[in-house]
RNA sequence: CGCGGGGUGGAGCAGUCUGGUAGCUCGUUGGGCUCAUAACCCAAAGGUCGCAGGUUCAAAUCCUGCCCCCGCAACCA
């Protein structure tokens, strides 16, 4: 047998699951249901990643420990993954000792292969005394020369500080990563992103450092234990920790490595694709077969929730239409691999279009039939020779093509050729005509037979994507809901004569409209789990500031006497103002709303003794006054006759 | 020359690798049917496939240049 081995990402536990985290989750699920039907030995691993200062820190703002925060919201995951019907067979958590094992042995089988790999070096960076932790360039004001004062967009000191850590040698593996992504193509899918990885590492890769002792709430380096493991290398490792790596009881290594497949959103392939190989090479362990990174769900917020009001998020959609629903939108709508636009109009336009009135509709003329003409059963006579069986015989092997390439919009897009050659059978065969011209003799049977024969196999189809529903459609049709396999795609399954069940319909169609309208904005969250306290959180407002502390800052009216767009930018206009004092030059984000031309001549009010900063290359030294509605700027207006140095207090 | 994705009937998309009558879903219009969830079936209208060149017997598809949109990246100071 087979053995099939995927993985989802794990999921930062300072998040509220999201449509992203259930997409995931949704399409592991499908395959590895789809590879269980097909007969393999699959092994399907999500869980959570729970290291970090963020959690550290979320932790302690509620004074409990990291742990007891780790340990609720994992609940909400589990939840989560419970009312989806997800059917992972492991769920690891980072915090666990099998997990603790498997991250030391992976360190240990590198330190003890080649020693060198794995060395103490310096890291330099911008340190933050009260944040506890290295802030990146973009987020440092520098300051001028001579100051000491550099401080990060939250206006905490920083300094320039050298730390020593644990590095990884990264940069002896440029080639043999470039080796593998050659001779294995398969590696990154979908293409477009291995050319992304090869790009990245062509250009020479630097070592890492795999340690911090900035944070504490992480594994302990082995042999150090003032570092932590980086969290990256913790994480990654749970794809082999999950099975034992390290342990006594590795059997299930022996049995599912190497990964069949890593899901993962195309936003972290790099690390998948560059470091994760690249230390199990260092390792001696056997690389993963293919990397598949998907594609984001985008939303445009203004456009639906503002003028329509009607933000319904997937809690809602769960609550009212129930996981399949949910899991089948998302496998259809997505290109899979390509972004995709949520919208619950196009959620609910999917499930009555193709739910309600293509599958369930379907699924309920044909057994409304079934049942009144053959005394609640399935015709007694079948039928091996007819159109629907040629269909059923073109599109079963395409769909399971489809299935293989991850092309699942295209393997549920077959499923439905089928469903509409039910339809127009149905329609061109007249069975209610035939009723009551000849009654329930062997030719309404056979076309009743294969109609209902034709629906057990869309239905077996189905239920890679929508598994409960399935089962329910299953047992109405007179069929075994529990044999669910590859021989149960093929003709000729449905018993003779075995009780259909007519009932409510399956998939109820819904008023879009009359749905939208009723969901008040502030409902959004329905349904979902307690809101998760995090480091998210918008700040309570402001402190105070004394009259002291305000006076420092100098407010003053200037005039742009020249302004330009910076070239690339999206929205910086570069603008030469006059203070009175000096000339001087600021860049503003504020291009999405002025153009150069009617900036020339304005009277502005800046911030005249801010920091100087870097946009884009160009040095800004002051601050433009506008106030900021969803982004949009409106620049704080003067009466044109104040002159030009006047402060403002 | 920062990286990537995209521009195809009213809307949303597939097709582009491997040139050969432009396809799907929704919507619109007309007809049919009454088993079914006002569902289903048939038919019709609707497209210079972003623009301009080039290659070819033939280009949405290949080549060159350009325009526009959207993400991301060190862009609200």
């Amino acid at each position: 047998m087979p053995k099939f081995y995927i993985t989802t990402a794990i999921h930062y536990v300072n998040d509220d699951p999201h449509i992203g985290h259930m997409y995931e989750n949704i399409v592991a699920d499908v395959i590895a249901r789809h590879r269980r039907r097909m007969g393999d030995d699959v092994r399907f691993l999500t869980g959570t990643d729970e290291h970090g200062q963020k959690i550290e820190r979320a932790a302690a703002k509620e004074g409990i420990l990291p742990i007891e925060l780790a340990d609720r919201v994992v609940r909400t995951h589990h939840d989560l993954w419970k009312r989806l019907n997800i059917s992972h067979d492991d769920f690891i958590r980072t915090t666990e000792g099998r997990h603790r094992v498997g991250v030391l042995e992976l360190i240990r089988r590198i330190q003890e292969r080649i020693p060198d790999d794995i060395y103490l070096g310096e890291h330099s960076g911008w340190y933050c005394q009260s944040e506890e932790t290295f802030i990146p360039e973009n987020q440092v004001r520098v300051a001028r020369e001579g100051a000491s004062d550099t401080k990060d967009q939250d206006g905490h000191k920083v300094e320039w500080t050298t730390e020593r850590n644990y590095f990884f040698a990264l940069s002896r593996y440029t080639e043999r990563l470039l080796t593998h992504y050659r001779t294995h193509p398969e590696f990154v899918w979908p293409p477009t992103r291995l050319n992304e990885v090869i790009a990245f590492v062509e250009q020479g890769l630097k070592d890492i450092s795999i340690s911090r002792t900035s944070i504490k709430w992480g594994i302990p380096f082995p042999g150090n234990p003032d570092h932590v493991i980086y969290v990256w290398m913790d994480a990654l490792t749970n794809y082999l920790s999950a099975l034992g790596f390290g342990s006594a009881k590795d059997d299930d290594v022996a049995r599912y490595w190497p990964a069949d497949i890593h899901l993962i959103g195309k936003d972290i392939v790099r690390f998948h694709a560059v470091y994760w190989p690249a230390w199990m090479m260092a390792a001696g362990v056997e690389l993963p077969k293919r990397i598949v990174g998907h594609g984001f769900w985008l939303r445009d917020h203004e456009k639906i929730s503002k003028s329509l009001g009607n933000v319904v998020r997937p809690y809602n959609i769960l609550d009212d239409f129930g996981a399949d629903a949910l899991r089948y939108y998302v496998m259809r709508e997505m290109v899979f691999g390509q972004d995709q636009d949520y919208s619950d109009e196009s959620l609910l336009g999917r499930y009555n279009a193709d739910l309600a009135n293509d599958l369930g509709n379907t699924l309920s003329r044909t057994i409304k039939m079934s049942d009144s003409y053959f005394a609640g059963r399935t015709p007694p006579t079948p039928c091996d020779d007819n159109d629907l069986l040629r269909t059923a015989r073109a599109v079963v092997p395409q769909y399971l093509r489809q299935m293989d390439e991850l092309a699942f919009q295209r393997a549920l897009d077959s499923a439905w050729e089928l469903l509409v050659a039910v339809n127009a059978y149905i329609v061109a065969r007249e069975p209610w005509k035939h009723f009551k011209e000849k009654g329930a003799d062997e030719s309404l049977s056979r076309v009743i037979w294969n109609s209902l024969e034709s629906l057990r196999i869309i239905w077996v189809m189905m239920t890679p994507f929508m598994p409960a529903t399935s089962r329910e459609a299953l047992a109405r049709l007179g069929a075994d809901p529990d044999r669910i396999d590859a021989a149960a795609l093929e003709w000729g399954g449905l018993p003779s004569g075995a009780p259909v069940r007519v009932a409510d319909p399956i998939f109820p169609r819904v008023d879009v409209a009359q749905y939208i309208g009723g969901k008040k904005m502030d409902e959004n969250t329905a349904g979902g789990p307690p809101p998760v306290e995090t480091t998210q959180a918008v700040p309570p407002g402001l402190a105070k500031v004394s009259i002291d502390q305000f006076m420092e800052v100098d407010l003053r009216v200037a005039e742009v006497r020249a302004a330009e767009r910076v070239p690339k930018s999206k929205k910086l206009i570069r603008m030469t103002v006059f203070t009175g004092d000096d000339e001087r030059t600021i860049v503003g984000g504020i291009g999405t709303k002025y153009t150069p031309e009617e900036l020339v001549g304005r009277k502005v009010v800046i911030v005249a003794n801010l920091q100087p900063a870097k946009l884009m290359g160009i040095e800004s030294n002051g601050m433009v006054l506008a106030a900021s509605i969803d982004g949009e700027p409106s620049l704080v207006a003067v009466d044109p006759s104040v002159p030009v140095g006047t402060r403002v207090r």
